[in-house]
DNA sequence: GACCTTTCTTAAGATATCTTAATTTTTTGA
DNA sequence: TCAAAAAATTAAGATATCTTAAGAAAGGTC
């Protein structure tokens, strides 16, 4: 269970059996049944979570009611709110699961000591984080010039069978779209 | 003139005197005129720069010949392109000055070298990239969810001025509209 | 100061996407 | 297994924004 994050970390930087292990002392293994909530809006998000299995959504929900999907989290990906984890300050989203999760977390307060404790760690967290703005940016700027069919195609592809695991109002919320537009879309493409 | 950049740091970490200088022993003073490129697309970032002085805009040129800016930096603003200069890929964007610039640059040999003797560097530049992105995260979602009008208010507030300081079309390209379409908001707003 | 270039504005018609509302299909839970 | 709830589709009219094209204003240079 622990090889998948210690492989994920060895993609970004080089780490000693030893440091890796010190940093898996400060992890909790952590279930969610689907629908179940690891953040509501309102509250301060106090962890990050590595997911080892099962899907969730961020969301928050807009003045007129509707909710709109800001992000999926898949196998081997962290989830947090950034916002309210860095700055502990009350969230505005809520994360939820969509399907059985299972998690490693890890607290703010833990992971502050970790930084110091093993730099390593710290550098790890740099770069994913380095790299996560670079994706975050790559995908504005598509979402900017790319329409909604092709940021559908382009969601589509990025992910195999991500689609399938969705209900398709709730891509629809992601992609930012209306789903009636979503279904115009998918009927004119096949 | 260091002085600036000092204080910046300090916004994120707390930082001795000896580190500062010692870092400070990295940086290189450069000057650049306006309408000159800090980095052109189909090269490598190699550096990144502190504004002390001036504005740039990084932008891309769309297949159909189209310029989009993505980002302004102004006075105590770091600007790369972040995908290039991590990744060492060639870079699809360009950045240009547009008001004589005055900059500090360090280069990503410099920087990997400074993570290495000065960690409180590399927490700096962790907590400067967690808030970039989290600013990047704000400014997607708001994009996402706001009429042209709205984008464009939003930008005259957000900074004080900036609007003077940069052509009515470069504007629009950057909240990603029309200069006719911006031109008409102008126009039904005042 | 006048001319050439760049930037900004105006307006008309075109298009992508939304809104509303009704209908059909699929999923869920008892 | 069936009824109720949730999700997806369809279609018509509405709206935000774009495209094109032309004219007006502003700025830079000899």
């Amino acid at each position: 269970m622990k090889e998948a994050l210690k492989k994920y970390i060895r993609r970004y930087v080089v780490i000693e059996e030893e440091d890796f292990e010190k940093f898996c002392n400060y992890l909790e293994f952590h279930q969610f049944n689907p629908k179940e909530y690891l953040l509501k809006s309102g509250s301060i998000c106090y962890c990050k979570y590595f997911i080892l299995k099962g899907l969730t959504r961020t969301f928050y929900i807009e003045e007129s009611g509707v909710e709109r999907i800001i992000q999926f989290g898949i196998e081997n990906w962290w989830v947090t709110d950034m916002d309210s984890f860095c700055n502990e300050v009350p969230s505005n989203v809520y994360i939820q699961a969509l399907e059985p999760l299972e998690t490693f977390s890890i607290s703010k307060q833990s992971l502050e000591q970790v930084y110091t404790e093993i730099p390593i760690i710290e550098r790890f967290f740099r770069r994913l984080t380095e790299n996560w703005l670079i994706a975050q940016q790559k995908s504005s700027h598509f979402y900017m010039k790319a329409n909604s069919k092709k940021r559908y195609l382009d969601l589509i592809n990025s992910i195999p069978n991500f689609v399938q695991r969705v209900p398709q109002y709730m891509i629809a919320s992601y992609l930012d779209i209306t789903p009636e537009y979503l279904s115009d879309i998918r009927k004119t493409q096949q």
